[in-house]
DNA sequence: CGCGCGATTGAGTAATTTCAAATCTAGTGG
DNA sequence: CCACTAGATTTGAAATTACTCAATCGCGCG
């Protein structure tokens, strides 16, 4: 079954000529490795839900710093939030670490989506809301725990993600220096 | 006109009648100061809108150290939401700073509004993408801010807070103590 | 007047960052 | 199969930042 498919109905059932008009709404998009999906002042047109590979969204800032704000892999959705909900210049870029493959959602198709199909704005806002919860989580994590906390609980919950990631993203996820990560990411 | 009803129409249009119906699906609440709404191992049953007074929402560590997740104030919306949303005990302790009078939603009255009136659920989707937004935002502050420049974001962005919150919760709010507040909040 | 809470100040300490250098690794071409 | 290179990781040492603990201050209220 296709991996969207099974994702919305996690949350609602679907019929196939339901699922076929959702899909109507998306477009396909392939991107190498280094290449850009979102850049920094750019109008974002998508959200983006990942088929295959890996991305990143991040912020960078005046002294060239980069904050990662999500990754994103199979089944993951990504963007510039801000900048999509709200149609405004990107402050945040989005690029590919492992050749992808990636469904795009426009602002017009899922407002439309969701204004035609109430099935459709029930999963959206189920989904929002668990990316809230989930935000909530890492805020707490950032304020309570230690670099070294943080890694030891991103290691629990995404131990793929410390294989496939070079670590200095991984450290640039904590909000740790590669150097800090690296002096307690080995030794107990 | 109610600030509720202010507050569901700035993103639709409601009748009279649609917002009664609505808001039959409230019941209302008084907290005195000091009282709690939400303790620690409590089964969150509401999600509460904020009519008046000040409350706050805050994980406590092992170590007894409080970090504030949000303030709720006049049209603000507050509760434990991993614990509201997934029926699960609370982390999140949410009690009241100033005498306060909310509005409590059930989860169960939430999805019925939700499923009886696409309204509704519109209406909450759109309410959780600018959370959502908001908390990257709060988060990027986190990692790319020093505590100077966090406390000066959030006066610029929020200056009555700062006027009635005691230092030590902003402190919290912001992470850092408050003994390293108080050393710049006050000279240039 | 004195109590109590919130805010400030000071001194020492701990954690993390920064900058620099060394080391390791995987992939490439000879 | 080996040497070479670019990128990633590790290590060291110094500097910085914020924290902790303790003491003091300021002010409103009984």
């Amino acid at each position: 079954m296709h991996i969207l498919r099974q994702q919305i109905q996690e949350i609602t059932p679907l019929s196939d000529s339901e699922f076929d008009y959702i899909l109507s709404h998306f477009t396909n998009k392939k991107i190498k490795k280094h290449q850009f999906l979102i850049q920094e002042n750019d109008l974002v047109p998508n959200d983006y839900f990942v088929l295959s590979g890996f991305l990143k969204s991040y912020y960078l800032n005046q002294e060239g710093k980069e904050y990662i704000m999500q990754f994103g892999t199979q089944n993951w959705w990504i963007t510039d939030y801000n900048s999509y909900f709200n149609q405004i210049p990107a402050t945040i870029n989005v690029d590919c670490i492992e050749d992808a493959e990636v469904l795009c959602l426009s602002l017009i198709n899922r407002e439309k989506l969701c204004s035609e199909m109430h099935k459709m704005e029930h999963f959206f806002r189920k989904k929002s809301n668990a990316g809230y919860v989930a935000l909530q989580q890492r805020l707490l994590t950032l304020l309570n725990n230690n670099p070294r906390e943080r890694y030891e609980k991103l290691v629990k919950q995404y131990p793929v993600l410390i294989q496939k990631v070079p670590k200095a993203l991984i450290a640039s996820y904590l909000g740790v220096s590669r150097e800090t990560l690296s002096r307690f990411s080995l030794k107990k």
